[in-house]
DNA sequence: AAGTCGGGGTA
DNA sequence: TACCCAGACTT
């Protein structure tokens, strides 16, 4: 109970004013909880005031297209969230009149809503006693009762879980909540904690054992995979070109890009003209083909580095495909077209 | 239980 | 570089 009276206390003093923090509206919290996941506040927080001011209600978001959905979240990373989110403001808006559901249990059932997301509604906007366990909470716990059990196994997930109920504000578990993920983003940071000003320092066991700077433990995960992309960038005598969208499992699903040549390594210019696939989309004898780029532009994602190249295909004609090349910003896209796309100049 | 899914910030 | 971020979902 001292441990989570500090911590409000630690709170109310020093936390930041952010706009979702401004309201107990479920659609804002909910909203805000689905961009911040895996993200930080300041990555997320222009995305948020974004969706807000073109969708200020669950009705508004319902309505929207997907495709306008995605191109709205365009940078943000993670795409399925914004898909499931948008899915599940259809389903609140047309199944449940707009009233989004009141409790951990049924909040749970929610597509996009995990064990953290529930938890945070429900603190927050209904003050039900259910605590979040987020990275922040896992660093915080981990050092002040320095535990070794890595927070990604599933012994740390329940035991973290438990500890977390254990030690919620019965009396106001959605401040407590907010307090303790603040006190870790701001004050028991990963790097650099300030333990010197903390409140908690006198008995965190951690910095008692000289443990703070290896806590949390956490499993290490399965290496990068380097993938070689071959981006096919039409550009006709009247200015349009060809996009296609990504259909199916992988990265980027539902965002748009070039027709892509995947090759299992980085091709030189002959292997490339000579690959099969090239050939049978290009007549080398009689399209204009250049490489854009020499050295690869390397595109990294936490779990795969793409190594990128771009093929300027001069190409004639009208083709079912193509689209005005100025039309290309109304589409969601990777982060590395739109890349691409600031620096390339069609000649439009 | 392990893999997959983005992009950007920090040291 | 390596790690992390108001995690969820699939295999």
């Amino acid at each position: 109970m001292v441990f989570a009276k500090t911590l409000t206390g630690w709170y109310l003093k020093n936390r930041r004013e952010l706009p979702w923090r401004e309201s107990s509206d479920p659609y804002r919290i909910w909203l805000s909880e689905i961009m911040l996941q895996q993200t930080r506040i300041a990555q997320g927080l222009p995305y948020y005031l974004k969706f807000i001011n073109a969708f200020p209600t669950v009705f508004d978001l319902a309505r929207a297209s997907e495709e306008n959905v995605l191109k709205l979240w365009q940078g943000l990373g993670y795409y399925s969230r914004a898909r499931n989110l948008h899915f599940t403001a259809k389903h609140v808006a047309f199944e449940l009149n707009g009233k989004f559901p009141n409790t951990y249990k049924e909040l749970l059932k929610l597509k996009g809503v995990g064990d953290y997301t529930a938890s945070a509604i429900a603190s927050i906007c209904y003050n039900e006693n259910v605590a979040v366990v987020d990275g922040n909470v896992y660093r915080v716990l981990a050092r002040f009762f320095d535990i070794d059990t890595p927070i990604n196994s599933s012994q740390g997930i329940k035991e973290f879980k438990g500890l977390a109920e254990e030690l919620l504000d019965k009396e106001d578990p959605g401040t407590y909540n907010q307090a303790i993920m603040e006190f870790g983003a701001l004050q028991c940071t990963p790097q650099l904690p300030k333990c010197e000003s903390c409140p908690l320092s006198h008995a965190c066991l951690a910095l008692k054992n000289n443990k703070v700077h290896q806590l949390p433990v956490k499993l290490k995960k399965a290496k990068v995979v380097k993938r070689y992309f071959n981006y096919l960038v039409y550009r006709s005598n009247e200015n349009t070109t060809i996009i296609e969208q990504r259909v199916g499992k992988g990265i980027w699903e539902g965002l748009y890009q070039f027709p892509l040549i995947e090759t299992p390594r980085l091709l030189t210019t002959g292997e490339l003209i000579a690959h099969a696939e090239f050939k049978s989309l290009i007549d080398i004898k009689r399209t204009p083909v250049s490489l854009y780029n020499e050295t690869p532009v390397v595109h990294k994602l936490s779990h795969q580095h793409i190594y990128t190249r771009f093929w300027i295909i001069e190409k004639v004609g009208k083709h079912p495909n193509h689209i005005p090349v100025a039309k290309i910003q109304d589409y969601p896209v990777p982060v590395l077209i739109a890349n691409f796309l600031k620096e390339f100049d069609f000649g439009d």
